[in-house]
DNA sequence: GGTCCTAACAAACAGTTGTTATAATGCCTG
DNA sequence: CAGGCATTATAACAACTGTTTGTTAGGACC
């Protein structure tokens, strides 16, 4: 009573929360089988109710794609820029970038992992919805790269896309037990920086 | 009449043109739409056969994209050997040969840009066959990272996922225009070697 | 108490999927 | 010319796809 009364003076319906579970099944079998593989029955069982249901909360299979992809970037976004704040040295802003975006990765959240799945792939409605929302993802990355003390004709582009695909890449290898999230991070960007030699 | 004898004599039949247009025809659709959105039929029609006649060919869709992916392998094992004979310097070699990677993915050929697609989210059963594949050109790699004169304690695998997720996620985002990619192979390999400050 | 909104079920739609069995073709050899 | 084999076409299969429709139960609100 009092508590339905509450969501509805915050706008919450329990729509919402059938909704966010729908986009939790939604994200944890796109992260196992992928998007095509994935059927909206099996959404839809995992989330207990019927394909027919989800119709509801979603008008198509593209827009839960939409939705979950989005939720992954906004929290990925959240925890790098916490991350980020206060701190000052340009190195050690991007480390701590890395760092937290491993971290959001692997630990647990189903939704941002599946903004390093290659979307190049997908269909090309749904494909430039994507590329949209991690492009401003992407932009984090862009403006720490930019901030680095670079010799002038360095191509801060290149230098984007050679740290984001290793980390992005890990996406494809890692399993817990050896060097940590944080620890890869860390280390791809110690090697951008340092070299090896 | 020679021609056909000569090439009955080398054990070669009709269908093995047959069998590689087929190839070329799937890679092709692969690389465009992935595995999953490629349908058998789509396959058949850009060979200019039925979809009923493939199984001639082949006996399974999983044999098909195996097929494919082995012969991606193959042509980018021999491409990255070639570069390297020769050469001496551990440096020096891990350069060709990530030059000669990049040259092979975007030289046309569009069997070995399917190595750098994400296999994480296949089927369990074609995962495991693809895998085993990557893992035999990956250790081309790994043996030319150890050939570099490196600290003791440094970690080496992780040194291969570093570059190797550099270069494979340029999969998702190079195209004609800006840096060749042999330019951007060999960036990335300066990169990782002299650091940026 | 009647009316509307929310949320879900149940069943069906038309189209596509990988695959198979069978039949037809066409070429090479004897 | 005949026989056989290599290769393709044809047609169908059962299962599955995203989506739509009609319906129903339960609260909320006037």
């Amino acid at each position: 009573m009092t508590e339905k009364t509450r969501a509805r003076e915050e706008g919450l319906h329990r729509s919402d929360n059938r909704r966010q579970e729908l986009m939790a099944a939604a994200a944890h079998l796109f992260n196992q089988r992928g998007y095509d593989a994935t059927s909206m029955r099996d959404i839809a069982r995992e989330a207990g109710m019927l394909a027919g249901s989800m119709y509801y909360h979603f008008s198509s299979k593209e827009d839960l794609i939409v939705a979950t992809y989005e939720e992954g970037k906004r929290l990925i976004s959240t925890a790098v820029l916490e991350a980020i704040d206060g701190v000052e040295d340009p190195w050690e802003r991007l480390t701590q970038a890395a760092v937290a975006h491993m971290n959001t990765l692997f630990g647990g959240n189903n939704f941002s992992i599946l903004l390093c799945a290659d979307i190049s792939r997908t269909a090309p409605t749904l494909r430039s919805r994507l590329i949209e929302i991690r492009d401003s993802y992407d932009k984090l990355f862009m403006d720490l790269i930019e901030d680095l003390p670079l010799a002038e004709d360095m191509d801060k582009g290149l230098l984007r896309l050679n740290l984001l695909g290793s980390l992005n890449w890990s996406t494809s290898w890692y399993r817990p037990g050896g060097q940590t999230p944080a620890q890869i991070g860390a280390f791809f960007v110690k090697v951008m920086r340092d070299g090896l030699s």
